[in-house]
DNA sequence: ACTGTATAAGAACGATCATTCTATAACTGA
DNA sequence: TCAGTTATAGAATGATCGTTCTTATACAGT
C-alpha cells in the first residue's frame, strides 16, 4: 500500500527494453513491464503516454546503448576487415554469455515483427540501417585502399548494404539454434568471402 | 442463421497462412482468421484444436508450398551458381509483385518472433534450415567442382551454412524497406563475392 | 511541523482475446 | 422422404489486454 520510494524509475526503461528485446511488442504486456520494473501502472502512462511510445522509446535506447557502441567497432579510426570481424563477435559474445537460443537483435526483431505496420517503428529502424551502412562502409573503404583488388566506390557501397541485410540474418539465426559454433561459422565464412574479394 | 456450404473449409488454412504470414502469430486474432477465411469459429478448433496447433499447420504448409518449390530450384540436376541466384530472384520477384514492404519470409518471421518461445516452432524453422543447408550445399558443391578453386568440402558445408542464416537476412529487411533494388543489391553483392570465391 | 507534489499500489473499465457452446440448416446416404 | 451427420452463425464465457482513476504515502521546500 505505500510506497518504497527507491530510484527504480530509473531502471523502468532498461527493464522494459531487455522485455521487449526478448519477447517482442505483443507478446509483453504491461502487467510484465509493472512486475519486472517496480514501475506503477500509471507511471508508463505519465512518462511516455502508452505502450506503444514506450516501445519505440526503448527502441531508441538500445540504438543508443546497445547499437552505438558496437557501430563505434566499426568507426574507429583505422577500422578495416578486422573491425567488421570484431563488430560480429561483439554481438556473438553477448550471445555466448545469454545463452541460446538467444534475444538477437532488437533492431533485427523489431525489423519483422512492427517495421511493416508502424510508420515510426519502420523510421528508427531504416534509421539504424542507414547508420550501420555508413560505418560498413568507412570500414570497407579503408579496406579497400589498402589491397590490389581495387574495387570502385559503388562496388564497395553495395557490399555494405550487403552486410547490412546479410547481418540482419545473424541475429534472426541466434534466436532459433542451440549452437554458438553456427553462429562463428557464418563470421569465419563472411571473413573468408570479404577477404577473397579484397586480394 | 444459415449455411452458404461452399467448399470454404479448402480455403482455411491458405488463408490463415497469408494472415500469420504477413502480421505475425500474436497480432492475427481468432476473429481476423474467421473473417479472412469464411469458416466457422467452431471449425478451427474441431479441425486443429486451437490456434497455436493452427500456426503449426500454416507453418507446414508454407515450408509445402512455398519453400520447397524453391528449394527445388537448388535441387535441379545441374544446379551451380546460377541457381543460387535463382533461388533469391524467386523470393525477390514475389516482392515485387506483392510490393514493399512485403510479407518476407514465413519461416523467418517464425524464426524471430515465436522460435525461442515455442519448442514445436523451433524444430519446424530448424528443420527448414537443415532442407535449405543441404540444398546450397548440393549447388555449391556443383559450383566448386566445375571452378579451380578447390575448396574443400569444409569451406563449401560452411558457405552453404553462410547463406542459409545470410539469406534470412533478406527476408527480414523486405519486411522494413520501401525499394525493391535494395533487395536486388543484396544479390548481386552476394553472387560477386560467391563468384570471385570460386574464381 | 506543515503543505504540496510526486509516485506507489492496485481497483476499475471497456475492449478484445482464445475458447466453448447452442441452435439452425445444408448436405449424405438410405 | 427421412434420419444422421456436418458445418454454419453467433451468443456466451472467463481471462487478459491496454488504459484510467483513486487512494495513500514518501518526499522536498518552507
Amino acid at each position: 500500500m505505500p510506497r518504497p520510494r527507491l530510484e527504480s524509475r530509473e531502471k523502468l526503461l532498461p527493464n522494459a527494453m531487455m522485455l521487449f528485446w526478448k519477447n517482442g511488442y505483443h507478446a509483453t504486456s504491461i502487467d510484465d513491464l509493472v512486475k519486472a520494473t517496480a514501475v506503477a501502472r500509471g507511471g508508463i502512462y505519465a512518462d511516455f503516454g502508452g505502450k506503444a511510445e514506450m516501445f519505440e522509446a526503448c527502441l531508441d535506447l538500445y540504438r543508443q546503448e546497445v547499437a552505438a557502441p558496437a557501430i563505434a567497432i566499426l568507426n574507429s579510426e583505422h577500422a578495416g576487415l578486422d573491425a567488421i570481424e570484431g563488430y560480429f563477435y561483439h554481438f556473438i559474445d553477448m550471445h555466448r554469455r545469454h545463452g541460446l537460443p538467444g534475444p538477437g537483435c532488437f533492431i533485427a526483431n523489431s525489423m519483422t515483427e512492427i517495421a511493416p505496420h508502424e510508420d515510426a517503428i519502420r523510421t528508427a529502424v531504416n534509421a539504424h540501417s542507414k547508420d550501420l551502412h555508413a560505418a560498413f562502409l568507412g570500414a570497407l573503404s579503408h579496406a579497400g585502399s589498402r589491397s590490389n583488388a581495387n574495387l570502385s566506390q559503388a562496388t564497395l557501397n553495395e557490399l555494405a548494404l550487403f552486410l547490412v541485410t546479410s547481418s540482419q540474418g545473424l541475429w534472426s539465426y541466434a534466436r532459433s539454434v542451440t549452437d554458438i559454433s553456427l553462429l562463428e561459422s557464418y563470421v569465419r565464412s563472411l571473413m573468408g568471402l570479404l577477404h577473397s574479394r579484397f586480394s
